[in-house]
DNA sequence: GCCAACGTTGGC
DNA sequence: GCCAACGTTGGC
């Protein structure tokens, strides 16, 4: 059968819960290669993981932040199996609920393949899903491409942090990757910084010896800013009572 | 099992 | 930092 596709999105920017950034970059992604996705407490999210396998392909979004995007591909190493974080009462996402017996949160293990050639931001995918053809920038996606965009997940339910992606998108998406042909002010993560790698991203570095850089599919490959200290993958929901994110209030 | 109140996600 | 959208909770 053939690999589905799917679209994960975490934090680049440092946000701290709990004492622990949870900040997790295609930077701290591109070091680390391959790393577990915890923290997902939401019930669809989880059960889209579940549904993964091994070899599935992945994009890897940034969300929250000032220039919100896919940054990368990705593809799952390892299919779900228990989120141990949810147990663990010092992880921001500590789930005081759940038990060992009946494990209620599932992560599945991602590796890094390679960044976005031209980061694809959310603003461009949204002036895409708004029009009945492409911005001219783009317009080699066709009118195809703009009904792709306009079915994502991305577009039109944007609070989900996992989400599955048709291949008809996901062939677009990668051609935007490709191609490029808008103005790319590059990913939106901020600060560079020599040396806040996380204690995780500084031993995969040491370990691989690479620190970032190669991997890159053709050309830009927005470096831009980045960087990193450790993180942690999505937020996560589920109500019961997770880590206080930040605190909106409001609205009703 | 409906639905109003509440809390979170996450773009802008 | 604001706040719209939407998921979750809990009263009934």
């Amino acid at each position: 059968m053939t690999a589905k596709h799917w679209l994960m999105k975490a934090e680049p920017d440092s946000r701290v819960v709990k004492g622990k950034d949870v900040k997790f970059s295609v930077d701290d992604f591109q070091t680390i290669k391959t790393t577990p996705w915890e923290g997902v407490r939401n019930a669809e999210a989880r059960n889209l993981m579940k549904e993964m396998q091994t070899g599935d392909q992945v994009l890897f979004y940034h969300s929250n932040c000032k220039n919100p995007g896919i940054a990368a591909f990705a593809e799952v190493e390892k299919e779900a199996y228990p989120d141990y974080t949810a147990w663990d009462e010092t992880h921001p996402y500590y789930d005081p609920k759940t038990d060992k017996e009946k494990p209620k949160w599932f992560m599945v293990d991602v590796t890094f393949k390679a960044r976005a050639a031209n980061f694809v931001p959310l603003a461009l995918l949204r002036r895409i899903a708004a029009a009945s053809e492409p911005p001219h920038e783009v317009a080699y996606i066709g009118e195809e491409g703009v009904n792709a965009i306009k079915e994502m997940a991305l577009v039109n339910r944007g609070r989900l942090s996992v989400q599955r992606v048709e291949l008809n998108a996901w062939g677009i998406i990668q051609m935007l990757a490709e191609k490029g042909g808008w103005d790319n002010p590059s990913s939106g993560t901020s600060k560079p910084s020599a040396n806040s790698k996380s204690l995780k991203a500084k031993k995969a570095a040491k370990k691989s010896g690479t620190a970032d850089g190669d991997d890159v599919l053709p050309e830009k490959a927005d470096k831009s800013t980045s960087s990193s200290t450790r993180k942690r993958k999505t937020r996560s929901d589920d109500g019961e009572e997770m880590v206080p994110r930040r605190s909106s209030r409001t609205k009703k």
